[in-house]
DNA sequence: ATAAAAAATAGTAATATTCTAAATTGGCTG
DNA sequence: CAGCCAATTTAGAATATTACTATTTTTTAT
């Protein structure tokens, strides 16, 4: 039995090479539940778990994921970017102050019409944020 | 008649004091059609304009006329930030690709249900983006 | 197993935004 | 009008993210 053998499949079948640092990174991200987490703070998580990586390869490899569907991104703060590794549909909390993100189950929001895409787009994503004051 | 009375009176009502860098930015900003605008870009206007202004204050000043209401932040991208000067209620197309924003009429999408905000909390902004890959 | 090609990593520079502390401005009081 | 006080502006430092590119690693073909 290897170890964490169900990450270098996923990997691979996202056509992505399992590269040590990519392992190292998706174990991290993936075993557990799931969490909010910007690049800084994966980082950081990394060397403390003795994973040399640079800063670069972090964002590189967050932004990978988030291609193949790994994780997604959530813009909520021009000054900090958030991945999540919940990547089924649901919207979030943004707690202003504090910073903070928590998820919204997809149920709790219900969506009753959209506008077609213009033509020439395809719709990628559909993002709700509900922006709280503490 | 005095030219930009308006503006003047919209600053001091929401609390600024109409200095001359407020004043230049708000014709700027609210003179002429809606529009979304980066701070970058912003401060490159008024510097055409002959508007001494930094770009420190440009930044500080669309923030707070965001705090006022006078504008709108729109969140959607980790390397740039869009102001959008229509405040009433609407949502947003966002072009990935180009990095172009395009509202959609509020009553183009309908929200069926909302959570609560969480306990200490006050919902201020409802912000729906959908993602366009071109 | 080796050489060539392709992909990934990491260091550094570039860009965008926020923070901080000092200087300036504007309004108020006497 | 002079002087004071608080708000505002500013330059520059700090932080976060993206872009660029040489080097390293991995894969492929032989």
């Amino acid at each position: 039995m290897r170890p964490y053998s169900h990450l270098l499949v996923q990997l691979r079948e996202a056509g992505l090479r399992p590269t040590r640092q990519r392992l190292a990174l998706a174990k991290l991200l993936f075993e557990g539940d799931d969490r909010h987490v910007t690049a800084e703070a994966l980082h950081a998580e990394a060397q403390s778990h003795n994973v040399r990586v640079s800063l670069a390869t972090v964002y590189n490899t967050l932004h990978q994921f988030t291609d193949v569907g790994l994780l997604r991104e959530i813009a909520v703060d021009s000054s900090r970017s958030y991945f999540d590794t919940n990547t089924s549909e649901h919207h979030h909390f943004y707690f202003e102050k504090s910073g903070r993100l928590e998820d919204i189950a997809g149920d709790q929001i219900e969506i009753g019409r959209l506008p077609a895409a213009p033509t020439g787009t395809k719709l990628k994503s559909v993002d709700v944020v509900l922006r709280l004051q503490e």
